[in-house]
DNA sequence: AATGAATGAGTCTTCATTCAT
DNA sequence: TATGAATGAAGACTCATTCAT
């Protein structure tokens, strides 16, 4: 019971800091700021978390391990290469792009505390194992890209960050790029580069 | 007659805060960091610029207008698309990614104080005025690449981005991308997409 | 449980203050020389104050408070005009004399935070209210002064705020008047004025 | 000439810090707002003033010799007691309660560097020697009044503070009061306690 | 265990005055 | 002589964290 209740206090605590860090900045936000929004007490703040970078540490994280493991869970379950780009284009990157506030604090002000480089590596390597190429050894059926390892994690790197980073920015009112244009054209890329068609509703986001 | 404003200083003054802002970010680098490296008094800090936001506020417009600048310029003197293109990537973008300071600030803490949104926009815009597309009308000789406006500057957008924050990365030692593979990644896509060769050599890396 | 705001603190901090800007002026005192005086950390200093502004607008707004409130509490046990008059001149005058850093405060440097001119018209206008007077309605044994209300008004005020300031000026070594001389004319006005004898010890000096 | 214009800025030095003193304050107003408002050098201000201090106590001592001065001589061309009250009240008082930046600056925050004191006290004993009284010896026409030197002094004290303090608070919009109220307030009491009949254009201000 | 007052090193910034030019 | 950049002590205030209650 009690125990319940903490979860949920700890639980408030996390998404009152996350809010507010993506909106205001970790450095602009205090600790005070928290303790305002969530209307705990100081204390109860550290009861929880040891300190502040403690806390944008956990919403990294935890969100990351989060999104990771559902990923490779679902990957498990699909059997074609075919059917695992699916799943990462039309189910984990919408999922992605829908928590703004998230891809905010990975890539902002607090990426000293947010160990982004290891978290981004793993996931090109875990997406370029499901990549059919020469390298990878590939399927009759899926013609191989002409693409060395390090050079599919390179551009699976660049899409990444650069996906993450523009809906990030088309968050801004003076950016014309939305989150769906965003989607569309990894679906085209991924289309024309692979040649794996991938319908809006292939899965449904 | 007093002294003048000393340039030089001022240049000094930016120059050791984009370092330090660009190492330990905005927030963790005071202003008596910067007196301490510059070795100049704290007033004379304040002599050239209004507070410590003013100094990332132009390190960043000033970086940025100079990049833009010279970059318009250079593409004003190429008659043809290809050799507009082959200026940005070969001549462009690794200046730019050679200055990973200047990226780290743009993207990183002080993105509130950056105006990210509209430079980007901007560069985008430049870049897609000189892809010969169906829209922007083409010459006979280059096939036009089949993507709607929106989507060449989506895909720009990403690019660009992409690119600049795994420039930034690659920093990390556990990175295993360089900033070559980031030119390597752009020259190939570039060449299948358009059909436009560019060899690693084509202008001047 | 945490300590709870502890009441003496504030006092201590307040009384300090009042004598500092009284002493010193409001703005050749230091937030730093508030903490050596008082011995407490500049935090909690803060802790009890907004800031240095708010110490002096509590001392003024507290002080007046007082002050206005007994006065006006005990002229409501007076029946007769001239026993209100008597408690104005005997009771409160030398009460508010008495103390010279809250004049000293309420006239100086700080004018700018203390609304003066709101006090001096309140108390101006409690004060003509006791006034026999032709427009106040008067009774039949004290005759009318003749003067307007206005007239009354502008004399009260005058009164007020030329004891007030004789008073503070008074503490000069180099001054003749003191605040005795300063009763005493009150009283040989009000009786030339008014016909109200008042002796030095009619309720209590 | 050179002299001429070199007065001409100090002049504009002062002039300038007197309204700036007045409106702001003395504390809250910087050398730089002076240089702003003159649009001087600072450099400038500093071959007229040795500093800041001694701005405002050449205000605050040239502003009172003039009008000390002139008091008196005009006092010294009047044979009549009746006649040099009339001048100080009809011709001095107006003067002086039409300079409102003066008196601020005489009775505000600059008090201490402002000698307030002992220039009271001499206008004070020189108002207090033209009026008849027992020890001042008196003319057989007016009758003395019934104070002593002391308590005439006290009273002139209170008088002139209590002006000077009711119209630089009448500035306020919240004051009914006026300096028209003030003078005439004058004239009644003095009317009234010396039998010195002073109709509104006695002499003319 | 829960609380929130206490703490003080550290922050950014100002500004009167000087003095090199 | 005129100038205004240079200076740095001193200012007000913050805030993450602790710990007495």
């Amino acid at each position: 019971m009690a125990r319940l209740r903490d979860q949920q206090k700890r639980r408030t605590i996390l998404e009152t800091s996350k809010m507010l860090f993506s909106q205001k900045g970790f450095f602009n936000t205090s600790v005070s700021d928290i303790v305002h929004e969530t209307g705990f007490p100081v204390g109860t703040i550290y009861t929880y978390f040891r300190n502040k970078e403690e806390i944008i540490q956990v919403i990294v994280s935890e969100g990351w391990y989060e999104f990771r493991e559902s990923l490779v869970q679902t990957l498990a379950m699909q059997s074609s290469p075919e059917g695992r780009l699916r799943t990462v284009i039309d189910l984990f990157l919408p999922r992605l792009l829908n928590d703004l506030d998230f891809i905010n604090i990975l890539l902002s002000e607090a990426i000293q505390y947010t160990r982004i480089e290891e978290k981004i590596e793993d996931l090109t390597s875990i997406v370029a194992g499901i990549i059919p190429s020469a390298e990878n050894g590939n399927s009759a059926d899926t013609p191989p890209i002409e693409l060395t390892r390090r050079q599919l994690e390179t551009a699976l790197m660049v899409y990444f960050l650069g996906i993450m980073d523009a809906a990030r920015i088309s968050r801004s009112a003076s950016v014309g790029i939305t989150v769906p244009d965003l989607l569309d054209f990894v679906r085209i890329s991924v289309h024309r580069s692979l040649g794996v068609p991938l319908g809006e509703n292939a899965i449904h986001p």
